[in-house]
DNA sequence: ATAATACATTGAAACGTTTAAACGATTTGA
DNA sequence: TCAAATCGTTTAAACGTTTCAATGTATTAT
């Protein structure tokens, strides 16, 4: 008959048992010292047998560290963000760290408050992790003595990050909308002051102007990343261009809109115009015409942004410019491809 | 000019600059004690100033307990997760805990895994969300001796749970497809295996049996919550029963692939046939023919969740029946209804 | 006036670790 | 042969709290 009938073993049971001190517990588990063959094996078995683990707390309290990192997302709405944190969850997993996040909703986007609530989770880096269709301006002035590494979103340059290569993704639309026949291409762009938004567009620009393509201001609308500027944006622009035959819209929430104006003008996708999205929503591939898309690297984006982070917390130099991951394109019938869906 | 420049101050030193001890300061805080009320504004002040906090890993480990609740859910894509999340989230903050969670997924939906992890993390409480798309065994075979509540999903009266209401949302879509003039109703239903799959066929079952509508298992397709099950119910519904003009799908995604089908054998929604989706999904609202469905009280249901499980954890009795919550509809164009969509 | 009670506060132990310093035993160098 | 160095291990302090038991002081009952 046992004592105490089921409390987890602590080290100093665990050192009774093998008959050294809990110190030499401590450090075959850490191998901070070097041990004996024979005692470590003796200790490990026990510990094996008893299914030890060191109390988190009291390391972590001992440590002076929090043994996790904070991870603020703009809106969980978003399966964007959740797919960053599936990679941001790898990485952070195999440091044996854990994640403590919040959402700025939570805390009327005042990334102020969500800090300082982590903090009290003793974080020991923080990640943040801002969705595109987020257009608030981001409160960014908050003082924070722990790293911070932003993905999706340049804050400032104060913070290092990691983000989608904005330029190449509207290069490499431009391309796929000329390479299928398109010769009036016109865009409806994300808000101007969003950089993601300009990049886009810039890259676009390049591309047209690689392959002389005439093309000016007016060939762009600019919404905000929403069904409504889809829908709006398309109408004016063909309005102010009748014989735009292609548009690139800065993601599929607008491509969607679009498609329904052109829907309900009886415009044919992709017979008479071909419209391009971005980000590879759900919707886009079960839309009754398949919406050519571009996929984010998010996962990725995700783990390269939780590296990055560890490399500050033990004290690594880190690139200081933006780290840039590529989209790829995914082509469908909205654009004049066949591929994307079975049925 | 300070000695220690920047460090953040702990009991002691708030204890100090108060003139009390440690003790008094503690008490103060958690008002375990009867304080002097000149003591405790002093002390609060001196607290208020120098914006202390109490170390939580310190509080954990005396206090032997996490002050965190683990939360996993099957998969993270799902905004379905999220939504419950935000209402878990709120209630655990106000309790002043934390979340620390993952995703089955992570785990090859080996849920004792995951258990394991995050009891490495000393939690007090564990809350699981399945989503409705997740259509393999769930593992529940793990021993576990802190309360667990399961949201959206029973898991064999094992645990305490917060429910959909399906009777009677299924009730409900019944009645509404009548309502709009359906005289020949079928559905196309989750998986058998899946208790909220029955459940809904149930409810609508008992409505049309109220209604006195002849209705048989003919009438029904057993799809998988996805898109292509939508589209193949449809055809193959309407090869049994041409004359079908109302289907209730328990998903949005299998109403999408429905209403692709019908398009594509020319058959006008809600003309000739109207859909009714579940789910209130974001592509919902902005299908070409904007889709009816049901939303559901995620949110209550994450806080309605927390709440049980903090009562478990406080050793407080709960009932052991599910506890219910009901959808509700939100009439759209695909069953004849005309709001939903302004554009 | 004295004993008994109530109230406000404090000292110190405890929670489960890590790690610097100390220790003894063995090996090495002169 | 003795001092010095090396190796493996242990002792004990520290991390920042909470809370029991003890203390001192003010109030009430006798």
């Amino acid at each position: 008959m046992k004592k105490n009938p089921k409390k987890t073993p602590n080290i100093k049971d665990i050192a009774r048992l093998a008959n050294v001190s809990p110190a030499t517990v401590s450090y075959v588990l850490s191998g901070k010292r070097p041990i004996s063959k024979a005692t470590r094996e003796k200790v490990l078995k026990i510990v094996e047998k008893h299914g030890y683990t060191p109390d988190i707390n009291a390391v972590a309290l001992k440590m002076k560290k929090g043994l996790n990192i904070g991870l603020i997302v703009s809106d969980f709405a978003e399966p964007f963000s959740t797919n960053i944190i599936r990679g941001v969850e790898k990485v952070v997993r195999e440091m044996n760290y854990y994640i403590v996040y919040t959402s700025a909703a939570e805390f009327g986007y005042r990334i102020v408050e969500a800090v300082r609530f982590l903090q009290g989770r003793k974080i020991d880096g923080l990640i943040l992790i801002f969705a595109i269709s987020y257009h608030r301006e981001i409160e960014i002035n908050f003082e924070i003595d722990i790293p911070v590494v932003s993905i999706n979103q340049p804050l400032k340059n104060k913070f290092p990050c990691v983000l989608p290569n904005n330029i190449d993704g509207g290069f490499k639309a431009a391309i796929h909308l000329l390479d299928n026949g398109v010769k009036r291409p016109a865009i409806i762009s994300g808000p101007k002051i969003r950089s993601a938004s300009r990049e886009r567009v810039k890259g676009f620009k390049n591309a047209l102007k690689e392959k002389h393509i005439t093309f000016d201001d007016s060939f762009i609308y600019y919404g905000k990343f929403d069904y409504q500027s889809g829908y709006l944006g398309f109408t004016e622009l063909l309005d102010r261009h009748p014989d735009i035959d292609g548009i690139f819209c800065a993601n599929d929430d607008m491509a969607a809109g679009a498609m329904n104006a052109a829907l309900k003008s009886n415009i044919k996708i992709p017979d008479s115009i071909k419209i391009l999205g971005f980000d590879n929503k759900y919707f886009s591939a079960i839309w009754p015409i398949p919406i050519s898309t571009f996929k984010q690297p998010l996962e990725e984006m995700g783990q390269k942004g939780a590296t990055l982070l560890f490399s500050l917390i033990n004290g690594e130099e880190v690139p200081t410019d933006p780290v840039l991951l590529e989209s790829i394109l995914i082509p469908r019938k909205s654009t004049g491809n066949n591929n994307g869906r079975n049925s």
